[in-house]
DNA sequence: CTGAAAGCGCTTACAG
DNA sequence: CTGAAAGCGCTTACAG
């Protein structure tokens, strides 16, 4: 922390040990062809310098930048900063910084490949959550040099991890079915394109199969369209609220909505789980607290899994496909119960 | 998006248009010095090639690299997220890219500065948020090459944007008070050193100081810490309520910490507002959905607004010291009520 | 095990 | 308005 030298470079280095920048260089970087005498005298003088390699020389002459970008379609939501926290910290452990770009509004998502693009020069590879890809951009991401990894989506050619959201969305349903309910309504996220993440239409198909297991119609007004805020939940729940014959249970597919849903419920006067249950998705940290019934994942551990792999594929120069569907779990708590009759 | 030409170089440019790279590069960076005719040609063949500069190579040889990195306690926390995401939103407007960094836990926080200046050559400004600093970390930073500004503590000679954190305390320990209540326990964050963040104490003084001016003598029994976390506050309130005499009201630090608190309440039996108040402070957005009473703040706004200090002096080659104290209100709702007697 | 030298792809005085 | 050339600070064959 003393020296606050303004520029020490690997020459001033050099020179005070009386050695070539060259081995500087190769001691510095732990390359076994250098004597033990040297490697020490080398250290002891960068360190006295309080000498630190300029990053940019470093990635001019090789080519890689030791970072990873991270882009996520809304940075400060609990989701997407649940991934960067998970990718962050794999990252830094295995020697790379983590860039985070956010990709908000229809506007930005148009520029988006453009300037993931121009950003892959000083980005050794790039990690996408929850946001759609056409058919030309994924082909542009495949055939550029660095590596992708996507998470909530799946894209031929890009590997990717994802809840199995179907399964999760049935999983959700089959609780409420399961209890006795059978006027179910769904808030899903996005209605249609273009924003429209893949994961709320995968989880309208499991809400979907898993009533026509049962040989449940689907009733349209039933579904209505949160956009993964609190604010459209409540929007939406004062929809189904006014509705001729309202459901007698909710399947958010986010905790978000979920509790905006119960906010709204509430103040109508009318009782969770008593008149009209709920139930959500993630197990957002203050799910437990109000008892919310959910189906949880775990957004961090798939920012974490991509950052691994990514990591793994950047160290053996390799670049290979994974895909990886994780594991959901229904929490049931107080929010949902048999339909008052 | 056609091309995927591994690398269109400023040479490759300038050959095609018939230049010199020099011309290249003042007429892609929009410099006055160039002739109509020659831009256009140039813009031309630059867009027809796919070129995009190489970052790495114009930081080398400017020494800027226009990106700026955020530090943050806990990546994944709403707060920490909020503030991310405020400050991306400006930088990237600015045309600068954002690093972002994880700092938790002991070992981590010791190694902090030492990386940040490691990282200082590849940085142009730093933010650090929630991050407590040493008098000789302050000073390195301050003697480094890089601008930083810190959000939620101030130190000397670095700029920093938080909220009257004593005065928000008041201003909820006074609403409790005001309702009648005397017996206020506080959950605070972290107990002592070495991670307690200066937000916790400053709190912990407008609570002290909001009781000192009713008269009213300091208990340490209802001083409990909270950790910034759901469980530790949810621990914190079962160590409250195992009290010879509970508190009537609670006082937690944040939102998040409040809900937990507000949680074991009610699982023990009791109810809120009616025995027991609660208020946090943040005004998270699931706060509003079951009615937390709290002090707001906005860390996403705090972000944005040392961001553009960053990026005004960047452009402008200054470096001048800021600090600002932003506003903060109260937001009553429904988990505050006078004492039952 | 070590050094001299070329090269990575830009920017920026300096001439003209 | 434009070009030739030096320089930014590293890494990496290539010799030795």
């Amino acid at each position: 922390m003393a020296d606050i030298s303004g520029h020490v470079t690997i020459e001033d280095v050099a020179r005070a040990a009386g050695v070539s920048v060259a081995t500087v260089s190769r001691a510095l970087r732990g390359l076994d062809n250098v004597a033990q005498s040297t490697r020490e005298k080398v250290e002891a003088v960068a360190a006295e310098l309080d000498y630190r390699a300029n990053p940019a020389a470093a990635q001019l002459a090789t080519g890689s930048s030791r970072t990873v970008l991270v882009s996520v379609s809304n940075l400060a939501g609990w989701y997407c900063a649940q991934v960067v926290g998970g990718a962050e910290a794999v990252l830094s452990e295995a020697g790379y910084e983590t860039k985070v770009m956010g990709v908000a509004g229809v506007e930005a998502r148009q520029a988006f490949v453009e300037q993931a693009l121009r950003m892959s020069k000083s980005v050794d590879a790039l990690i996408l959550v929850d946001i759609r890809l056409e058919p030309d951009e994924t082909e542009a991401l495949r055939g550029s040099d660095i590596r992708v990894a996507t998470i909530g989506n799946a894209y031929p050619g890009l590997s990717s991890v994802r809840p199995d959201d179907i399964s999760a969305a049935r999983l959700a349903v089959d609780h409420l079915l399961d209890l006795g309910h059978t006027r179910i309504a769904l808030i899903e996220g996005m209605p249609e394109d273009p924003m429209r993440t893949e994961v709320s239409w995968r989880r309208r198909d499991g809400y979907e199969q898993a009533l026509a297991r049962r040989q449940i119609a689907l009733d349209p007004d039933l579904l209505q369209a949160g956009y993964f805020s609190i604010d459209g939940a409540q929007e939406a729940m004062l929809r189904l609220l006014a509705l001729d014959e309202p459901p007698t249970a909710v399947f958010a597919i986010s905790d978000e909505m979920a509790m905006g849903a119960m906010g709204v419920i509430r103040e109508s006067g009318r009782s969770v789980p008593n008149e009209i249950s709920v139930i959500g998705v993630d197990d957002h940290p203050v799910s437990q607290t109000v008892g919310l019934t959910t189906v949880r994942q775990a957004p961090a551990a798939n920012g974490a899994i991509a950052a691994r792999w990514l990591v793994d594929d950047l160290a053996a120069d390799e670049c290979n496909l994974y895909t990886r569907e994780v594991e959901i779990d229904l929490i049931v708590r107080e929010t949902t119960a048999p339909p008052c009759s």
